[in-house]
DNA sequence: GTGCACATGTAATGTGTTACATGATTAT
DNA sequence: ATAATCATGTAACACATTACATGTGCAC
C-alpha cells in the first residue's frame, strides 16, 4: 500500500483524469511535461498489469476480448479501489524522508491533487512541505559552513551549494504556491 | 564504458581521493553531504565487486588473504585503468540527455573534478552545462505558456513551474560557479 | 495485398532494497 | 569469555532498460 513505484502512481493519476490505453500513456510521457518518465513499453505495460492484478485499474470490456487474447487497443480506467489508493496517497503527511529521497514523487503528488482532493489538502501539503524542507535546508547550511571553514573553494563545495540552492528554490516556490492557492480560495 | 551506475562512479571518485574500505564508504554515504546515496551493504559491496572484476579497483594485499577468504577489512584503491575511466567520465561533453535524465550524475561529476582534471575542464563543463540547460529551460517556458493559456491556475501547472524554477536555480548557480572558478584562476 | 503506423508483449540483463547472516576485532 | 561494534556477504524480490517480437487496422 505504501510501496508503489512513482511510475505506478503516475499511471493512477493519469487514468484518474481520463480512461486511456497504455499507448496513450506512453505518448503522454513522450511528449508532455511528464517527459521525465520513461515511455518504454517494457516499463509501462508491466506496470499496468501489476495495477490490474491489484484491481486498481480495469480494462474496458472489448469485443472478442473474452479469453486470453490481449492484443489490440485496451482502454484502462481506475476502479473504486484504485481511486481510494490514489486519494490516500495524495493525503499523506510529508516527512523528512520524503524530502531526502522522494522529491519527484512529492511534486507528482501535488500535481495530481488538483481535482482529486479539496484545496485545503493541497494547502496543508505545502505547509508540511515547507516545514520539512526548511528544517532540512537549515541542516545543510550547517554542513556547508563546517565544510567551507575547513577547505578552500573547490568543485565539491560548489556542487554542494548547488544542491542547497535547489532546495531553497523549491522552498521559495512552495511559499509562493501556497499563497497563490490561499488567494484563489478567498 | 559509458554505462556505469552513479553509485559506481561515486565509489570511483571517493576511492580516488583516498584508498578505503567498503565500510568507510558506507559511513561517508551515511554521514556526509553524499547522503543521497544509500549506505546499504546490499548495494555497496556488490558494486565494489563489480569494479574489482573490471580491474578498476583492487584490494590492498592482506595477510591471510591468499585465497577465497574475503572476511575482515579490505582497503580498496583505484588502479590505473580505474583512474582512466574516472578521468574519461569527468571530461565528457554535456548533452541534452544529461540535463533531462542525469542531473545528479552531472553534479557528482563536477564535484569530483576538483583535483582530478585541470580547472579549464571544470570551466568548460560549466559552459556546456549552461548552454544545454538554458536551451532546455527555454523549451519548458514555451510549454508553460502553452499550458497556462489553456487552463486556469491548478496544482499541475504549479508543479511544472516548480520544475522550471529548479532548473533556473541550477542555471544561475552554474553562472556563479563559473565566474568563481574563472576568478580563482586569474 | 502490401506497407506502415498503431498497440502490446516479453526475455535478458543489471541494479537497488530489504532483511538477514556471519566472521573479525576490541574493550571489559 | 562475552558483548558490542566493526566489516562483509548474500538471498529474495522488485523494477527499469533495451531490444526484439508479434499482432492489428487502415491507406494506397
Amino acid at each position: 500500500m505504501s510501496t508503489n513505484s512513482i511510475l505506478e502512481l503516475a499511471l493512477l493519476g493519469l487514468l484518474r483524469q481520463k480512461p486511456q490505453s497504455g499507448y496513450d500513456l506512453r505518448k503522454t510521457f513522450a511528449t508532455t511535461a511528464m517527459r521525465h518518465f520513461s515511455d518504454s513499453p517494457g516499463s509501462i505495460y508491466p506496470a499496468l498489469r501489476r495495477l490490474e492484478a491489484r484491481d486498481w485499474i480495469a480494462a474496458e470490456p472489448q469485443a472478442g476480448n473474452d479469453s486470453e487474447n490481449r492484443r489490440g487497443r485496451q482502454v484502462f480506467h481506475l476502479t473504486a479501489a484504485g481511486t481510494a489508493v490514489l486519494v490516500e496517497w495524495l493525503g499523506r503527511p510529508v516527512t523528512r524522508e520524503d524530502i531526502l529521497w522522494r522529491m519527484p514523487e512529492m511534486m507528482l503528488r501535488f500535481a495530481f491533487m488538483d481535482t482529486n482532493v479539496p484545496r485545503s489538502t493541497a494547502i496543508r501539503f505545502l505547509g508540511e512541505f515547507e516545514q520539512a524542507l526548511g528544517a532540512y535546508v537549515a541542516e545543510l547550511r550547517i554542513d556547508l559552513d563546517r565544510m567551507s571553514s575547513k577547505m578552500s573553494i573547490n568543485t565539491g563545495l560548489l556542487a554542494f551549494q548547488s544542491g542547497i540552492e535547489g532546495f531553497e528554490a523549491q522552498l521559495s516556490w512552495a511559499r509562493h504556491a501556497r499563497a497563490s492557492l490561499a488567494e484563489e480560495a478567498r
